[in-house]
DNA sequence: GTCTATAAAGCGATAGAC
DNA sequence: GTCTATCGCTTTATAGAC
């Protein structure tokens, strides 16, 4: 069998998906990835460097499903579907979608008290906030940047909060999706509304 | 030195706040608590009822800041600003409230992949909800019980992810505050927007 | 590259003196 | 009630054969 550190890797992001990156235990790692022990220590050196290259691995593989808009769906670009989507990307029932949350969440949660695991963190986020940013701004049309960023950053961490709540069985998948859905409706409407020339938006 | 149990308890709060819940040592502790090991296992019996001591602690000392308005700020009952305060309680620069959230965004995050710190966390959560809706309920005066509840579960879900990127230092705790204003605020307008006779908000 | 076997360290928990 | 000393299991990491 070729390429067993692809297998490790898809291991790893199972084993944290069920135990979280603290609970993940090198044994546990080897009989899921059906390999020893010494051969994921000769692949990635310690458990740190373990722990990097699957976070990465997990980063990546997100993007597949992040950025791109599904392919003949006749989905327009910068429209107000595409922004849900992207919001509510994260909160699915697959496999690779629920490895993929859990493990931003335990990086979330251990960045609480490494502050090593912060800056990775930050750069994610940040990017991800100028990304719905600039969406935002496309479907609201005209808005001050300041609104833009503040009504991005209340959604991103709205879908932070959903998905623990999600994951911790504490929201059925579907309805923490509404929820995500409602919240994108009202910040493109108050971002609207907030235009220099108000209109009231009933009538 | 009398009472050391709370002694102890006092410094798992802090221990906690450093080093997280599943990364508090019995060693360290003792070390906090300037007592010995031994002495623990006599007071709690062993680290899981430790633990189970620690967060009943922290919940019972949090209902100080939480459910009590500040005597004498003329703060009417049930108005926009005493939502404002439960909501925003969470996020503050205090030794108390940090050891709290600290605690609190540890069980969330445990809870991911142990169900069975799920159900302590859902009854909180379902208490906290719905003093949170019924909040909403006076301040917006009229507006159906499924609307209050959602209203009040994007609140407080957002303000676990806002709790979050304060204690990763994503976010400065007065942003975080105004963030969550802001949502509170277009909430309740909200809610007040969708009463049968509807009236433009801007007019 | 991959394995088996084992060393080394960390940590929860207990024994027993005072 | 409180301490010092220590046991024993778990887990990371390495040695060395193939």
């Amino acid at each position: 069998m070729k390429d067993r550190k692809r297998v490790i890797l898809e291991a790893a992001a199972r084993v944290i998906a069920r135990r979280g990156v603290r609970g993940l235990r090198m044994e546990e790692l080897a009989a899921e990835a059906h390999v020893s022990k010494a051969l994921v220590y000769y692949h990635f050196g310690d458990r740190a460097g373990l722990l990097h290259h699957t976070l990465r691995f997990i980063g990546d593989r997100a993007q597949r499903y992040t950025r791109h808009r599904p392919p003949g769906s006749g989905e327009p670009d910068g429209s107000l579907r595409e922004l849900e989507r992207r919001l509510t990307q994260e909160l699915q029932e697959t496999p690779e979608v629920r490895e993929n949350s859990t493990a931003w969440g335990e990086l979330r949660a251990g960045a609480v008290f490494d502050p090593a695991l912060r800056e990775g963190l930050r750069e994610a986020s940040t990017e991800w906030l100028r990304e719905i940013a600039e969406l935002l701004g496309r479907v609201a049309q005209t808005a001050p940047d300041t609104a833009l960023v503040a009504a991005a950053e209340r959604l991103t961490v709205l879908l932070e909060g959903l998905s623990t709540r999600w994951l911790t069985g504490a929201l059925p998948v579907a309805h923490a999706r509404e929820l995500m859905r409602v919240s994108v409706t009202a910040e493109v409407e108050g971002l609207r509304a907030a235009r220099p020339r108000a209109v009231c938006p009933v009538g």
